[in-house]
DNA sequence: GATGAATGAGGGTTCATTCAT
DNA sequence: TATGAATGAACCCTCATTCAT
């Protein structure tokens, strides 16, 4: 019945040496095999969407018989929603780990705020937000998973890490959520929407994200940086500037 | 084939009359019918999206025949098309009409801000624009002709309202064309996306959408601001405090 | 009930005459009209076969309303019978003209042999055979009744023809009727299943034809031919061979 | 997709075995069921010719689902394309072998001929014309191919017939190519049109076919036959007449 | 357990025919 | 009477799913 094993990263490695060890793995728990499917799926509905995926597309896609995948998934919406999950997963890996490093304020919400747009408006992650997007309704829940999973969970970290930023006098905020999200907003000016839209056909180029980037960053601290915050940006500014 | 009338809107009262008068409408040309269809696919595509929405579906709900649709479509994609232009001209009609009034500056942006917020926001657009992004793979410019005709268009309307403040040296800004999407993009801060992925299931409430776009309108302010928007507003705030 | 008025020629002038006077003519009644969609459908039909041709394709090229179409005629099938009654009248109009004069025996065959070879395999009654053929089977009789009514007719013209010729002791025949099969067949050697199978796609040249025929009604004047018609040809060879 | 192998015929009893042996065989490739196909789609086509034939008739009439018709056949037209194909090499198998035998030249001519005009006129083979003659005009080339691959080849084969009875100095000819022509025209006097357009209802009878092939291969060889065939002949005749 | 041939409901679209105007 | 907008059954074809091998 294609139950989907929990926490299907830390196992792979596991079933892997289990299934060296004791043969040929159960049905539908060969990790090696679901994964194939999956690769097999990306590359089929992140191109084609979910509607225009045809299963036999992705058999081929995936190199693995029909009956083989029905038996990982229960159907074509399951497939799909196993893969988003592990997009899901994929997009916003390794995106917040600029924020554990205490370095400048400024410099550090920069670097995350390119990161950020940069994966957020990459052809293929939009590609899959797209597909989210359209599939949203035919499948309950989906959109708001992958939300949940991906973006809120970035936001919470933005968040906390603002919060951290207080507690060092550096930022003075009334509604922290409000600035988490006002903070991601002004790094994405513009971008996310016209590339959802395809209005962009290509994604934005390093420059103009950095420039969008450093200008939200520099209204955001405008906002709410503290004093603290002014002085020592200015004794760096100072120690810069007088170096030449 | 199926040439949309102009100015549908206008036209369907006299068309109505019209067709009182001198019988039937030609094929195709009938105001009522055509609403109708529209009107049916609305309710199908909005529900299912464009791929999963069957003509048949539409038929049904429209109440007319297959036969019928096809005299004042050509096809499925033309039908989708014709909807969402209309969509897009429900959705961003009189939106910036409160732009027009040379009011207070902030008061103006708050305003706006709403309108703004509670209209991309509701539930009935926010359908919409996911049924748009979902085609958008399929049916290539559609995204882009939604965007440059809706959200393209209210964003040049703000970039020169923003344009006239600077002229009145009530804002000083570098980059107009990015304060403009900054501006949009805070007052929308987290709605947007939650909304179209689904993770909230209603629409924000009045309360939520004021505290944002004041919060938003607040850091466009103090980034963008000149010194004699300051003084002008101090005058306010001081007479505004000093009532009671 | 779309009758099919009898001697629609003949009456074509006189029903005109009387429309004239008595005003509009009855339902399905106006024979020009009937000519108009008749014509329409011509067209239609022999460009494109019985089932590839629409209805509304004949009310553009009749420039009739589809609704006049069916008081003239029940359905498609009626109106195609009634389109292939007529062009079987044109076909093989006038074909047989050249056998009423009595002349020389050989040149009379081969001028008929000629006509009725240029007709039948010209493109356009190809066409309209190929479409009578491949129709036969949805349309009973229909086939048989083009045939009784041309090829059969102008068999029993070449049979009668062939007897008068006996008469004169110009043939010995025993089998007339075979003979004025092997006779026609001769005249078309190889051509006509060439083309109905459209294995030649452009009608034979006046050459070919020529030679086809002459060299046929060769063969049928060595097999047929008395000894009368020889010495009489003979007299015209050495007259013609003396003349320089 | 759906290529058809060759040799189907001798290879089928093979393939058979080995489907038996080494269970099911590949998509689109199992004879039995190609077969299967085919005998459903010569009753449904032949029966109503190529337009009027709904894939869902002959999914009836062969007894398969739609899906495997499609496994086996790209679409209807080459479904057709097969069906006519195979309808050609049974019609014109064998029907030259007559030919090969080098006898007495007139009881050759008469036996190819009846053999010819036997199957030519045949009620099955009729039909399967009529089909092929009615979709010329949709399917490009296929008459061209069914007649070169069928009509054509014998029309070679009586050519190169003729030819070495001319070798053996009994026929004197000119035009070689006209005269295989005419002797297969003289061969279905009448026949061939009368069938087609369905005016005979029926085959001819043996009786019928005697009389018109022996007085066809009397006309052909009264003139072509040389003086050295009337010699031969002559001893014949006398050797027969001399019998009793 | 894995396979992929077979299924058949349902897809978008066409068009002969009807009937209100 | 003549019209042509509307109908809806039927068209060819696709593809998610099943199940015999």
């Amino acid at each position: 019945m294609a139950e989907t094993p929990p926490n299907v990263e830390n196992e792979s490695c596991d079933d892997l040496l289990e299934s060296l060890r004791r043969g040929r793995p159960a049905a539908g728990q060969d990790p090696v095999k679901r994964s194939q499917i999956i690769d097999g799926a990306r590359r089929v509905f992140i191109d084609k969407g979910f509607e225009a995926a045809s299963m036999n597309d992705i058999t081929r896609e995936a190199g693995v018989s029909k009956g083989t995948i029905y038996v990982y998934f229960a159907n074509k919406e399951e497939l799909f929603e196993a893969l988003i999950e592990e997009e899901r997963g994929t997009i916003f890996k390794n995106m917040y780990d600029v924020l554990d490093k205490s370095d400048n304020l400024r410099e550090t919400l920069v670097k995350f705020g390119k990161v950020l747009a940069l994966k957020i408006t990459s052809a293929k992650v939009i590609q899959a937000q797209r597909t989210v997007i359209g599939a949203s309704d035919r499948i309950p829940d989906m959109g708001a998973r992958f939300y949940e999973r991906g973006p809120k969970r970035g936001h919470d970290k933005v968040a906390a890490f603002l919060n951290a930023a207080i507690e060092r006098d550096l930022l003075r905020i009334d509604d922290v959520d409000l600035a988490a999200y006002q903070f991601t907003e002004l790094c994405l000016a513009g971008l996310f929407r016209q590339c959802i839209f395809a209005y962009r056909t290509k994604a934005p180029t390093q420059d103009e994200i950095d420039r969008i980037v450093r200008s939200g960053v520099s209204m955001f601290l405008k906002a709410y940086g503290t004093e603290r915050l002014v002085a020592e940006e200015g004794h760096q500014t100072i120690a810069v500037e007088a170096k030449p």
